[in-house]
DNA sequence: AGCACGCCGACT
DNA sequence: GTCGGCGTGCTC
């Protein structure tokens, strides 16, 4: 018999990168690392989680407190997942207990029990004194095995008051017992429709890899039938009695997509994602981490969802800038699967028809397997994608000329066709002629974007908002509304396109998952010609008649100072494009830009998608930016001026790195006050991970020891997404 | 992050 | 004379 250890090293969810050492428990317990706690924490009390058994703290034992007692006898966490969190915390500089809080239920957190259990009810003590003929008639029900409340109405209806009353008098006594985990019943599973040829070399090498760990992408344009390979995949893996992970997008967790599996699969599936109540969330998890839900469907966090007999995870959509969490703990669940993936043994599937150049890298050095999907289910053709040069053609507002003659076109044919521009509101600024005044967001270094049909000016930085003013607030000239939003094109449709109906999806019009199935609906059944959204429209659903699209403004993402935005302008065209076109009517993309000569726009619009990424990852490799090299973000953030500056370059002289890792900055942010506060940032890099790392620990120490927290908020973020 | 303790303005 | 502003210090 092992000694007990004299302490245990304990996470807890606050922001302190450090373990919390206690005595363990009076009476002896079992302890593994991986159980939840319950122990004394300031003046109150925390559920933590046991990291490790020690024989020796840093403290003197006589200042350590006793848990108060380990609520578990397993772990919470199936051992692959336990490991990913001590891995993302180590990785991503982030405290272990924020991250574990981040992989857990908030109701195991506060202390629920793991595993679903119900209220079963039986006979107590026998009665002393005389019973009602309802109550003697329960009592009798209740004589031999336990039942629940369920059952008991079943038998005998309407008993509620009766057992509440017998209940209180000590007549019957309730115990738990543990409950099958709800997770959505199962229904037949359907068969699916033939696989082509690439399909079936794609499933033919996934399935190959089951039982082990392998790393694919599995590249597709739209229209594909990515979803049918992973469905299959995941059906051998099942019928292997395994348990699939699949990470879908926010916006992509539809009722379609659910159903799509539901009825293929004809297993219980459970459902991760930020829409479900903390019952609801509980009730999901624990089907996972009992099996009872053989599938689990989910987003970003669900990459930490137990799952005991984990065999094959797929990443749809993996080029998707939501799978980076950016705030609090700031993983990338799409590369964390892949790291679980390993730790499990597992394939992991990352699809899209546009791969982030993260991953095309990986591809290009031996580290992914590349499946191709090339053409489309049922012989489709794929949309055929052109420029159109804003210098030299006349403009209807956002449309010039060619735009609106495809347009008259696809519509008499009829097609219908899809706007894209990503800006809301009517116009982007609001502008005097007579003194240049251009209307200012009170709080932020930005521009007031008009509303013209709310009558107000917004701030989409900060949400602050106000009437729109009539004249100049300076010289009295009657204002102008500057540049080009969704709202506007509307009222340009109106003009050009009389009589035509046309859906407007963005954020201002849709709201919630009701509003978009509302939309989707009258886009499906042709109530709506004509389709004009923001980024909505770019992501999860397809609109088989769409004949033509049109990006009203590529330029946007040209000439960013983010090294990113030339990559999210391609996937988000390419994306859009994909909505186009179907067998009987190949698609037709148009984009307008004032630079169709740009080197990367020209080679995405003539070459498409894997020319356009090679081109930008050239481009990458001789700037030395990712994936050829590593970065992290220090961001601060404070209510003065000159404080994060301040804060950053102390920091910097306090960190002196050393080579090859380079700091650059501090730089004010590119917008520099957000919501009334000043915001900076210091940029590390480096051509390796491993120094990279031995720096940022150095930094994450200076943050906690920096003095005067509380006026400047110090942030970290490892392989950020947004740069400038 | 909470949640304490600890010194200077507008109220009964 | 108090109630309370948030500055800074601690949590095994």
């Amino acid at each position: 018999v092992p000694s007990p250890p004299k302490v245990l090293r304990v996470a807890l969810d606050t922001p302190l990168r450090r373990l919390f050492d206690y005595l363990p428990p009076e009476a002896p317990v079992p302890l593994a690392p991986g159980l939840r706690v319950r122990v004394p924490f300031g003046r109150g009390e925390r559920v933590g989680v046991l990291i490790e058994c020690a024989e020796r703290s840093e403290l003197p034992l006589a200042r350590l407190k006793r848990v108060k007692c380990v609520l578990d006898t397993e772990p919470a966490l199936s051992a692959d997942a336990h490991a990913l969190v001590l891995f993302a915390a180590d990785y991503y500089q982030h405290p272990l207990g924020e991250v574990y809080a981040a992989a857990l239920p908030a109701r195991l957190r506060a202390g629920v029990a793991l595993e679903a259990s119900e209220t079963h009810y039986r006979a107590g003590a026998p009665a002393r004194t005389r019973l009602g003929p309802r109550q003697a008639a329960l009592l009798a029900a209740l004589a031999g095995a336990p039942l629940s409340r369920e059952a008991i109405e079943a038998r005998a209806p309407g008993s509620g008051p009766t057992l509440a009353t017998l209940l209180k008098r000590g007549l019957i006594e309730s115990l738990e017992v543990p409950a099958a985990a709800r997770a959505l019943p199962a229904r037949p599973a359907a068969p699916g429709p033939a696989l082509g040829h690439a399909q079936t070399s794609a499933l033919e090498a996934l399935t190959a890899a089951l039982g082990r760990f392998a790393p694919f992408l599995l590249a597709g344009i739209t229209g594909s039938g990515k979803t049918e390979v992973y469905l299959r995949l995941i059906a051998c893996a099942l019928a292997a009695g395994r348990q699939a992970l699949v990470l879908v997008p926010e916006i992509a967790l539809t009722p379609q997509t659910v159903e799509r599996f539901a009825t293929r699969l004809g297993v219980p599936i459970a459902l991760l994602h930020s829409g479900l109540s903390d019952g609801e969330r509980l009730a999901m998890w624990r089907a996972a981490r009992c099996g009872a839900a053989r599938v689990v469907i989910g987003t970003r966090s669900a990459v930490f969802a137990s799952l005991p007999e984990l065999g094959v995870i797929v990443v749809d959509e993996e080029h998707d800038s939501s799978y980076k969490q950016q705030e609090g703990a700031r993983y990338s669940a799409r590369d964390l699967a892949v790291l679980r993936a390993r730790a499990a043994g597992v394939p992991v599937v990352l699809g899209s028809a546009t791969p982030a150049l993260e991953t095309l890298q990986n591809v290009a050095e031996g580290r992914y397997l590349r499946l191709e999907l090339p053409e489309r289910a049922g012989g489709a053709r794929s949309p055929t994608l052109a420029t159109i040069d804003l210098r030299v053609h006349a403009m209807n507002g956002a449309l010039a000329t060619p735009a609106v003659l495809a347009m008259e076109r696809h519509l008499g044919a009829g097609g219908q066709v899809l706007l894209y521009l990503n800006r809301r509101g009517f116009a982007p600024s609001l502008y005097c002629p007579g003194c240049a005044w251009i209307a200012p967001c009170p709080a932020c270094d930005a521009r007031l974007t008009v509303h013209l049909r709310e009558r107000r000016l917004r701030c989409h930085h900060c949400g602050a908002s106000g009437p729109l003013p009539f004249a100049c607030p300076r010289c009295a000239t009657e204002l102008k509304p500057v540049g080009q939003g969704t709202e506007r094109v509307e009222e340009t449709l109106a003009r050009v396109f009389p009589g035509v109906a046309v859906l407007r999806i963005d954020r201002d019009t849709v709201r919630g998952r009701d509003g978009f199935a509302a939309a989707f609906a009258k886009v499906r059944d042709g109530s709506a010609r004509i389709l004009l959204g923001t980024q909505m429209l770019a992501k999860g659903h397809d609109f088989p008649n769409v004949s033509l699209v049109v990006v009203l403004d590529a330029d946007q993402g040209l000439f960013s100072t983010d090294f990113r935005a030339s990559e999210r302008l391609a996937q988000n065209i390419i994306q859009v494009a994909g909505r186009a076109g179907r067998a009987d009517r190949p698609g037709e993309v148009l984009v307008q830009s004032a630079c169709p000569a740009h080197p990367l726009l020209a080679k995405l619009v003539a070459q498409g998608y894997g020319a356009f990424a090679s081109a930008a990852l050239a481009e990458r490799r001789h700037a030395g930016l990712p994936p050829f090299s590593h970065l992290a973000l220090i961001a601060a953030e404070a209510k003065t001026a000159s404080a994060p500056m301040a804060a950053l370059t102390s920091l910097r002289e306090q960190a002196g790195a050393v080579a090859p890792v380079r700091i650059l900055g501090p730089a004010p942010a590119v917008l520099e006050r957000k919501a009334d506060r000043y915001r900076a940032q210091l940029l590390i890099e480096s051509p390796e991970r491993r120094p990279l790392k031995l720096a940022l620990e150095r930094i994450a120490q200076l943050i906690e020891a920096t003095p005067g927290r509380s006026r400047v908020r110090l942030s970290l973020e490892v392989d950020p997404l947004e740069v400038g």
